[in-house]
DNA sequence: TAACTGACCGCCG
DNA sequence: ACGGCGGCCAGTT
């Protein structure tokens, strides 16, 4: 029934669940990915559209400085930072920090 | 129906 | 170095 342009949402989807544990990646880089590098909102939008049922773990997807823009999308205010912490990542004031120690590129790993 | 917004990123001044 | 604006795609009002 609804299987048409949402190809580039599951493949967001996919790899945000592919991203490794105490590991961050940027809607760019997923986007980048897909293929649509100008289009890394639609990578947000795509973890928006998806739901804690489908165990992605968009709280390992941040912006391109490391911040926690989208922690205000999740259950809580700090969930997004308490789940990060929880795996081991850094992060402080909403910042990841150590980013070129966690940062995961699926270019890189997935390639 | 048309227009705006939105988890961003990159470029230009 | 810092600030502002446009562009991308889809969903919502």
């Amino acid at each position: 029934m609804i299987e048409k342009s949402t190809n580039f949402f599951e493949d967001a989807k996919a790899i945000a669940k592919l991203i490794p544990t105490g590991r961050v990646c940027s809607y760019g880089e997923i986007a980048k990915y897909l293929g649509a590098t100008k289009s890394a909102r639609m990578v947000g939008w795509a973890l928006n559209s998806s739901k804690p049922e489908e165990n992605i773990p968009a709280h390992r997807v941040v912006n391109r400085k490391g911040l926690l823009t989208g922690k205000k999308h999740f259950e809580g205010p700090n969930e997004m930072q308490l789940l990060l912490e929880s795996e081991g990542v850094i992060v402080i004031n909403n910042q990841i920090q150590d980013l070129d120690q966690i940062w995961w590129n699926p270019n890189e790993e997935l390639l």
